[in-house]
DNA sequence: CCAAAAGTGTTCACCGTACACCCATGA
DNA sequence: TCATGGGTGTACGGTGAACACTTTTGG
């Protein structure tokens, strides 16, 4: 009863990288250099090696193939239909994770990807293997989890306004919404703290800046 | 670079299935009959075939070790840690199940399970593997599904009465409910029918039954 | 002085919560 | 008749939603 006497399926990690840029929710791709989907904009991942865990080996192929790193990422779903990739049978654990804008500069093309680009979710290209319906179940994880969570703030630096926060939000659920009810909201929850700094400069008043009450730290609401 | 020149690992599933029974929240395990962890308890599950479906290699092993079948999986994690299964690697995807308390006579302890047998989640026992992790998982994924979700009502037959159901809450979350809010707040929601019937015959004034709006399908509450 | 984003309170409707008694039945 | 769960309404406080004007700066 023995498992090995058993083919054994291929497991690799998917990650979806979500940024905002341009008042858009975007995704990372990378343009595939090798077959299949040679040419294909596809998720950043690969496969896992032998003694590795899920999580670093999803953190390792990130890393290679767009140079990103020290980020936190979450498990989302793991797909592993019969023949999502012609090559053998596959098994993906995808993983997501939330970048701040304003960082861009660092995204590289690295070894096995000719290139990587962000991509707005409402105009994705067609996509390798079944990458599309990984972002779609993504995007929807980002969305349930935004109003009970402190997730957005993974998309901002670590200083912060409340205006940016609050689009934020906006470009997530594509919903305007009112900023006395949301500073209320947000304040009232207790997991901002105000530094005493402020950003001057836009030709406009100046913001205070916020930063979250345990930095690094995913907590939770109530 | 093509994967297959590497080692792959095992990939298995395993399936938390909970009832509630003795007004307690419970979980099926199977004694093992084989190495490693010979004689302790596990969860059902077992290896995914080659051309297999993940769900589908769940559902397999379900009916194979306990006679299950026709119930719905969700997929609760992926857990991958490399030496989780002294054997070799092997990366588990795990489900997880509620099935309605009463309809325990058709459990069987089948091919390679010596024993099945429910263990309240308050008293488990050591459990194989990460096995006890796993469950834990499901357990705080089923507490937090609880108050938007219908999920609930899996562990009723298709007709029950609003005590019924207010019990399997509070035996979840370990919380006492009152009864007319109770009320109030679940036939608002609307999604459940007065199937008109009531059940008598238990030397107290009978119970109206309801039955879930769309059967069989998980519908949420806003 | 003007454009642009920051900042600030009140009112109202609705919802969750607390709370106690009668009803219908089988034994 | 009595023990057992089934069934019902109201009052209150808190929370989310609607809504408009002043402030501070840079150009």
């Amino acid at each position: 009863m023995y498992s090995y006497r058993y083919p054994h399926p291929a497991v690799s990690t998917d990650i979806v990288i979500f940024t905002i840029l341009d008042d858009r929710l975007q995704v990372l791709l990378i343009r595939r250099a090798a077959a299949p989907f040679r040419g294909a904009w596809a998720l950043p991942g690969g496969f896992v090696e032998i003694d590795e865990d899920l999580e670093a080996g999803a953190l390792r192929e990130l890393e290679e193939e767009t140079g990103i790193r020290d980020i936190y990422l979450e498990q989302l779903y793991t797909f592993g239909q019969p023949g999502r990739d012609p090559r053998e049978r596959v098994i993906t654990v995808a993983y997501y994770a939330l970048v701040p804008f304003g960082q861009l500069g660092e995204i590289k093309a690295a070894s096995d990807a000719a290139a990587t680009a962000w991509h707005p979710l409402a105009r994705l290209p067609k996509t390798a293997f079944d990458h599309d319906r990984i972002i779609e179940t993504a995007r929807r994880r980002l969305v349930a989890k935004l109003d009970y969570s402190t997730i957005a703030l993974q998309f901002l630096p670590r200083r912060f306004s409340l205006g940016e926060l609050q689009q934020v939000h906006e470009v997530i659920t594509g919903e305007p919404l009112d900023k006395r009810n949301f500073r209320k909201r947000i304040l009232g929850a207790g997991f901002l703290v105000d530094t005493g700094k402020v950003r001057r400069g836009n030709r406009c008043r100046p913001a205070r800046l916020y930063r979250a009450r345990s930095p690094g730290k995913l907590s939770y609401l109530r």
